[in-house]
DNA sequence: TATGAATGAGGTTTCATTCAT
DNA sequence: CATGAATGAAACCTCATTCAT
């Protein structure tokens, strides 16, 4: 038993959403499952908004500390982008069960807070389209862009594995991460 | 004031899924939006579900008309890529208001008919890609995967843009075209 | 097909009765049943409490039909009340799915119609105890006392056969109505 | 007003459908009866079937109750089927309003827990009725019928009473206590 | 007469939130 | 801090009744 109760609330409502789905979430059920009273949820969290947004910024944190994990400024971006592809994908399969919370967080009215955190999380990623670009090696586009060719296509195999119930290879997978590499690279 | 009720209220639930998202959706209020009384739209649909499942099926096939739209099978893969990267553009900036309501009903439970229609609706794109593996002239990937890496950042690109209102200039475009066809075909 | 609109509405609400309960029984479904449009249902019958009422009339009708048949009052009485015991239980038998229906209607605030209408259609009955008590046979009390004593009895075992899957033999039920009898009947 | 607010919500029900029938009975108007919020029934009785339930299985008990009082096994069996008799009529003067939820209830579909309920409550009239039997004083029936024979009549009598304002003299109602126990026993 | 689409009040049930303890 | 019973607005859905055709 986790003594955060903070935590323990935002790991019970983690749980409801992936095991119910994000209309399944009362915050009765999260209190039962936190093993908490209802009431005490309020101390925490001043509303059922807070509390999912919170947990959008706790599902972003994990997120991108999974994917830039051992991505290495240093070494070559060829092996940074691997690195980083392999990440993702790693982050995906292990929390196929976050996907319906992350699309519905995605799609809730942005806030400012949010992307400011985004920004921050993510800022080595720029550094990193930022100097492939001025190396040349990477197409003159805004990071975003070479972000977006880069993983695009990671998320969308991710949603067919997981919405679809189509699975791939390995070979096909080792493939598919050359062909992110090329979509991002200049070729002659 | 469109004379189909059906039609009506199918619209109706867009309008507000797309202004107020897919918790602001409920019966009372798509009744009101669409002018008529609660009780009328269950002559029309069983129930919710019911009402939600024909929504997403509509989108699935307004989508994929627009994304097929005037690609030449007798016409050069590449031109083919390029109608339908466009025509996917154009769709997705034509209809920022259903990303929400897309998302969303991606991630509800899958149903076989659901699965089936976007067999039948998507097949020339399958065919297109097998046609492309078959010349040499793409990887040798599955069309789903293919289908993922050239059209995995054009939604990607997309979602930058309605839900983080990043925007990019045509020229950048143009290039993220091209690096999405980079990403399916074969390189020396 | 019957021709007699008023008729085949009453039978269709009767068939839904017996079949899916009082609380099963919708006007829209009547119609449907019956094969007519919702609102034909109002030409004919005022509104859902007229058609029910007449629903109970027509099934007190019958019932006092089937009650009465072949009883002969120039009979002895004691070959009456077997009659009567044995086409009560008769019908009760065949008649074992608009027992939901009977208890419904029963229940329902009695109208002085309907008061004067039982008086009407078991007057022979009241004769036939009035007699029994002239002739010193009969327990000297009114008739209405009498006919409980002699048929609730029958009411009841009834309820028992159907609503708790209770079933008596052939022998049991012969006994039954000679207890029947001497319920009613002045002993030494 | 009273403090346990189950029972609260269980005579608010018994109130509302004994003056308005079964169909009067809404959930909204338990609780305004009960006083409490709507919401408020449910932390009590999982849904309005439980409601029903609940109540038939109250009325049952207490009905059980009032009519075994004070039935010595050990006094005569006239005496004890003389008790029955009074305790089954006071029983139903006493809760007229009771009847109409009752008819009710007993055409609900049965379920095991009612019918084991019933068995266990009425025991000792079986014991009663096999040992009458036994004895040779009351006819050879099984116990339900010995029951409906005795009892069926009385139910008939408060009927009349209750649905038709048809009243008895309590010189009359003494001649039906006879008669009810000139229907089980055996004559000569 | 006959139709059946349309209505909207009212049914059951859920759930975010509060507050007395 | 913590509790959880209580609240009541609002969700989905049904259905008796009407009315333009």
């Amino acid at each position: 038993m986790i003594a955060d109760k903070r935590l323990r609330i935002l790991l019970a409502a983690e749980t409801l959403v992936s095991r119910f789905g994000v209309e399944g979430l009362s915050m009765h059920r999260v209190a039962k499952q936190a093993k908490l009273a209802t009431g005490t949820i309020y101390l925490y969290f001043k509303d059922k908004d807070a509390l999912m947004s919170e947990l959008h910024e706790r599902n972003l944190r994990l997120f991108a500390e999974a994917f830039l994990a051992d991505v290495d400024p240093s070494s070559s971006l060829k092996q940074q982008h691997h690195q980083l592809w392999r990440n993702g994908f790693s982050y995906q399969q292990s929390n196929a069960n976050v996907q319906r919370l992350w699309v519905h967080l995605e799609t809730l009215p942005r806030n400012t807070r949010h992307k400011q955190l985004i920004q921050e999380l993510f800022q080595p990623l720029e550094l990193f389209f930022e100097k492939g670009v001025e190396q040349g090696c990477f197409k003159a586009l805004p990071s975003e862009m070479l972000y977006a060719l880069a993983f695009g296509s990671l998320y969308e195999i991710c949603r067919f594995s997981h919405l679809r119930d189509v699975n791939f290879s390995q070979q096909d997978m080792d493939v598919a991460l050359l062909a992110s590499w090329d979509a991002i690279t200049v070729h002659p």
